[in-house]
This record gives C-alpha cells, sequence and structure tokens, in this order.
DNA sequence: GGATGATCATCC
DNA sequence: GGATGATCATCC
C-alpha cells in the first residue's frame, strides 16, 4: 500500500492513476491542501479553479495551463466535479472553448470536444457550500469513456450547435439548445468580446462561448458507477 | 483574448 | 430550487 507524499510524477498508465486516485479517496481537501503547501481559501468565490488545481498535483497532471490533455502521455483528461450527498452533480462541466469562426468543414471527428471527453478521469468531491472547503472529501474516482450512446448524444448536440454557430446564428443559441451538451458564456466577464459570424455572414463581435456537459448527463454517468 | 482551472449568483 | 447567463484567477 503506498502512502500519499508529493511530488506525485505523471502516471505511466491507467492503472497507476486509478490506484493513485483511489488513494486520494475519503481524503478532505484541507489534509490534501496542508500536506501540498497550498493554503486552503475561505470559499471558492474568488479561487473556482483552486480544487482542480490541488487535485492536479495529487495526480501527477502536468500542470497548469497547457492545451493538451491533463495526462498527454496516457491520453487522459482529469475533471473535478462537485457533487452533493446523493452523488449528483451540483455544476455542468466545462469542456472547452467553442470555435466560433474559422469552422467551415469541420467534423466531430476530429473536433475539440470529442478529443477532450475521449478519455477522463472523474474525480467527485463534496460541494455543497454548507460545508468548510477544508472539510469537503474527495469521493472515489472514475475512469470514463463515452458510450456509443453518449457519443451519439454529445455528436447531435455539437453538430447542431456548431450548425447555427457556422451559419450566422451564434447570438440565437441559449443554453437550453442541445440535449446533454450546451453552449454558455465562457469568460473573464460581460466585456471580453470575439469574433463570431454574423446573421448575414458579416463579423460580428460576441462572448466568448464554452461547451459544457448539462447536469443530467454527468449525473447518469456517475450513477452508473456508484450502482456498479 | 484565449487557454487553463471552474463556480457564482441572479432570475425565472 | 435550479438553470442560465455572468464571472473569477492566472499565464502568456
Amino acid at each position: 500500500m503506498e502512502s500519499l507524499h508529493l511530488p506525485v510524477s505523471p502516471p505511466e498508465n491507467e492503472a497507476q492513476l486509478l490506484e493513485q486516485a483511489r488513494l486520494l479517496a475519503g481524503c478532505s481537501l484541507g489534509e490534501l491542501g496542508a500536506m501540498a503547501g497550498l493554503p486552503v481559501p475561505k470559499d471558492l468565490r474568488r479561487d473556482k479553479g483552486w480544487i482542480g488545481i490541488l487535485l492536479e498535483m495529487w495526480l501527477g497532471a502536468s500542470a497548469g495551463s497547457k492545451p493538451e490533455q491533463d495526462f498527454a502521455a496516457i491520453g487522459v483528461e482529469l475533471k473535478t466535479i462537485p457533487i452533493d450527498r446523493q452523488g449528483r452533480p451540483l455544476e455542468t462541466t466545462f469542456v472547452c472553448v467553442a470555435p466560433l469562426t474559422g469552422n467551415s468543414g469541420v467534423v466531430w471527428e476530429t473536433c475539440h470536444v470529442r478529443h477532450k471527453l475521449k478519455r477522463v478521469l472523474w474525480v467527485p468531491v463534496e460541494g455543497e457550500r454548507t460545508i468548510p472547503l477544508a472539510e469537503r472529501r474527495v469521493g472515489s474516482p472514475l475512469l470514463w469513456s463515452p458510450s456509443e450512446e453518449e457519443e451519439m448524444q454529445l455528436r447531435r448536440d455539437w453538430e447542431e450547435l456548431m450548425d447555427m454557430i457556422v451559419l450566422g446564428q451564434v447570438e440565437r443559441i441559449t443554453a437550453r439548445h442541445g440535449e446533454v451538451l450546451q453552449l454558455r458564456p465562457k469568460a473573464a466577464n460581460g466585456q471580453a468580446l470575439t469574433d463570431a459570424i454574423g446573421a448575414n455572414g458579416e463579423t460580428i463581435l460576441t462572448r466568448p462561448r464554452g461547451f459544457y456537459l448539462k447536469k443530467p448527463f454527468t449525473a447518469a454517468l456517475l450513477a452508473r458507477h456508484f450502482l456498479l
């Protein structure tokens, strides 16, 4: 039985990654933060990515802001997901920024969403705001790939949303579009603007958007895991 | 601004 | 109460 200590080397295979993730299950964020020398913030309001960064350290992820998978060598992406006491997600899951221009000819097979979701290590973390951040516990990890049905759902939604973007309808897209995948703003604030295609094919400025997984989708894949 | 990490908080 | 639209920090 291995014990908990830092630094953690990048995992060489999935089994190693899962083993390390299982060691973290049951630990509190306070414990993991202290051992990592990371001060635990009072809450997440100004540190929304703190848990993600903490778990990256503890799992040996290629830290920080590289535009590739968290575990590039073994092709796995890490997602922490806040859950309630029933194990259901408290938030949608950000996947990636949505490209709003230069999309003619893009196809599902080679898109960023599919690549990001090809293989994901889900790490549930207690997320109820009534639980002090330091006391919240890490849950049992799940190494996941989309089933055929899940991939079809994702593909349908992605194609619908990308069609609207390409056809200059981005401003008409709301978070209600898509069955399992939605498009929502993803920016520092309301002042952030980026190029997109307008209704008449012209270039317009609009808020940057991101793809997010809706809660029922992640709830189902987590539930499947916990029932097995 | 856009990529990384996401959650907040208002409105319905 | 919960989802949608808004927002926070950091790096380059």
